[in-house]
DNA sequence: AATTTGAATTTTTAAAAGTAAAAGTCAAAT
DNA sequence: ATTTGACTTTTACTTTTAAAAATTCAAATT
């Protein structure tokens, strides 16, 4: 029975990113998620080969949810401007809920298996890829001017990301920040993207 | 006689300087510095309290000489923009030299004495305070539109900064970066200031 | 009195060794 | 094909120890 194995899976999965979102990778043990389910830890090495695996596994799963989420909300939206704060909206708002999956793992990127460090990678390109349609249908709509949209998108990803690295950066104590700050950040990231949106009004 | 013992002071800092700017604050010790100025290490304690304080007056004497040649070289300058691609070359220019001195140190922010911390804070202030007299020249000459100076030279500074730190963070060596990525970083920054200040036109 | 130093002392850092916890494996059971 | 308990290997955390570096200081020099 196939079908049962994959709810298996999932489940492990979904206990994880539980745990994993609450207390990072480093505090969360394999023998904590097969106690949560009542599974042996044996059983956790059937679905996934390894812990790092499971993480990206979760990892995966968190950024795919993030990129349909946003997508999502996009499909209703014309303007440029709009799109770009949902993206941003939509992005703050998984970093709050899984900040130890997503942000911290950037932080802590120095010390990543080459598998998760493909993983980030592959995240920033598909924020890339987000940002570049919304301009690009700017510019089709005549909104924007003619630009090259790679390197647009990507100064404008490196801009807003930097923006709350600069903030971010004195990483004392590992702990989440509040949410002021993410709020503060947020307010920043929109003002900047106006601006910027407005310099490349045709 | 006070002045040669200025003097004694600043060869003290300048031979630190060369030092901490090569090898960095943890790979200096106090005995080096004395040996290649061919003090006794007890020398350096008569005009300095600690390593660390030595290690600050370094910083600020470095953050000094970048400001004031930031300011010498906007003497001349009219328009926003010019002003601003000669404070990001500037900055790059420094950052290059002083790379252990100046970004180093923000990188290694999280382990820092207060006092170092407040030099970086303070630096932080000063270059927004020179971004800003910038804008508002601008404003003031009907060049940019009239905003909230303090916002949005804010917003500048973290944007351009935070776009070196999405490079800089897989910090894995604590090595130097190189060339290309100075360059490639200060391309970005310029483009993105470019775009900003469009979209700051009156 | 202000400078300067050699030698002594204290503090940090770094390596080694040991230990406990967690990761990962596997033969046997269901 | 799944699942597990028991077992082995790794990794992460102390503790210990030695060396290096920071810092102090009494005495010497200018």
């Amino acid at each position: 029975m196939p079908k049962n194995a994959d709810e298996k899976r999932l489940k492990i999965l979904e206990t994880a990113k539980r745990r994993f979102a609450h207390y990072g990778m480093a505090k969360t043990t394999m023998a904590e998620i097969a106690k949560d389910l009542s599974f042996s830890k044996a059983l956790l090495y059937y679905y996934f080969p390894d812990k790092n695996s499971l993480y990206a596994a979760v990892l995966e799963h968190v950024m795919e949810e993030l990129e349909e989420d946003i997508t999502n909300s996009l499909k209703s939206i014309v303007s440029v401007s709009e799109s770009i704060v949902i993206v941003l909206e939509k992005r703050m708002e998984f970093v709050k809920k899984y900040y130890y999956i997503l942000e911290y793992t950037v932080l802590m990127r120095k010390d990543l298996s080459s598998e998760l460090d493909q993983l980030l990678i592959d995240s920033f390109e598909s924020q890339k890829e987000i940002i570049r349609n919304v301009f690009r249908q700017g510019v089709e709509r005549g909104e924007l001017m003619d630009v090259d949209l790679e390197e647009i998108s990507k100064i404008f990803l490196f801009s807003s990301m930097g923006m709350r690295l600069v903030v971010v950066k004195d990483l004392k104590s590992s702990f989440i920040p509040d949410k002021e700050e993410f709020d503060a950040i947020l307010a920043m990231q929109k003002k900047m993207a106006t601006i910027f949106i407005r310099g490349l009004k045709a």
